[in-house]
DNA sequence: GTTATCTCTAGTCAATTAGTAGACTTTCGT
DNA sequence: ACGAAAGTCTACTAATTGACTAGAGATAAC
């Protein structure tokens, strides 16, 4: 029953693309999406770059470049986004919706193992296929808040930029 | 989001086990679970061997022995069976509540993944960790009675005996 | 034209999965 | 007591997948 890591960063990625955007940064680079997930950045790059392709971000190249969410976060389906990075929600594939294959068990509709796992697969599709990038980023940034914790990637919060700038000043007087 | 073969197969033998016992048979041998189900043996022993280990089944070895539940079908869990073979229910190890582990994100607290992961971990763990042995067989059987569809294991069907007996008797007059 | 970014392709390394193989032990029927 | 038919135990393997790492190339800002 496991998210692979590729699922779990891209979706990390997609979050937090969200709160920036939400937040008046719509553009965040790779580097500062590593860096405030703990993630590997080669391989954010290239979990971002599959999520390009499928339509999720839009990046923009070349110096002051990076990721951007590509539709609105309403319409993003995080059901979809496991189903893009893992395969398939269901447990076994004979009660897959979006790909079905028949399993080796002599009687399909009298097997109670089916029956106990397309329970299980509706429930982890109801939650996944309801639940959008939208609510995710509110229900965060509105925990934050409640809590008073600094929210990332606000522009007037201390981010890498306001960390690297004074040191930038120095070198270059 | 996967169930392992080693977990499909261990609660296909146990189901079978369940019905077996549930039409008078209390004792099946690997090669009758592995025909019907069409499963390796090889590979089966060691799972039901692994199911001995934890309590599940036991054996009667030699001539004439076989695999049998060790208790009532009323008290065996699903959802246990699967974390035995496959580890924890929760996508991600953070979620998890018999084997939590911190993950990498900077605050679990205000994780949106991990709100998220929660619900998706708790559905799944309701549903199998309620589900015992006993409502599997008996849904099965109620459906396969309900269909006229002839049921297996039952000393008066026809089984492995059955097909075997009249070449036996003639080879030995 | 230099520097900071993303892009693309390939390679690697370890773990996991799904088995196989075979010698060994136990028990039943005769 | 013996042989056939069961389960037991340990080891091996072959293929796949997962989680990266590496590095040359393209693009855009300054």
């Amino acid at each position: 029953m496991n998210l692979s890591k590729r699922s779990e960063y891209a979706l990390r990625a997609l979050i937090d693309l969200g709160i920036a955007r939400e937040l008046g940064r719509p553009i965040l680079q790779v580097a500062e999406l590593s860096a405030k997930e703990k993630l590997p950045v080669k391989f954010l790059e290239q979990i971002l770059s599959q999520l390009r392709v499928a339509g999720y971000v839009e990046t923009k190249r070349g110096k002051l470049g990076g990721y951007s969410l590509a539709k609105p976060a309403s319409r993003i389906k995080l059901g979809a986004v496991i189903r893009l990075l893992d395969g398939p929600l269901a447990p076994i594939s004979c009660v897959s919706q979006s790909a079905y294959e028949r399993c080796t068990c002599p009687d399909e509709a009298h097997c109670g193992l089916r029956m106990l796992m397309l329970d299980v697969r509706n429930s982890i599709a109801r939650i996944l296929d309801r639940a959008t990038l939208a609510q995710i980023v509110e229900i965060t940034l509105r925990k934050m808040r409640r809590d008073s914790v600094p929210v990332p990637f606000a522009r007037h919060s201390f981010g890498l930029n306001d960390l690297l700038a004074p040191a930038v000043r120095e070198i270059r007087p």
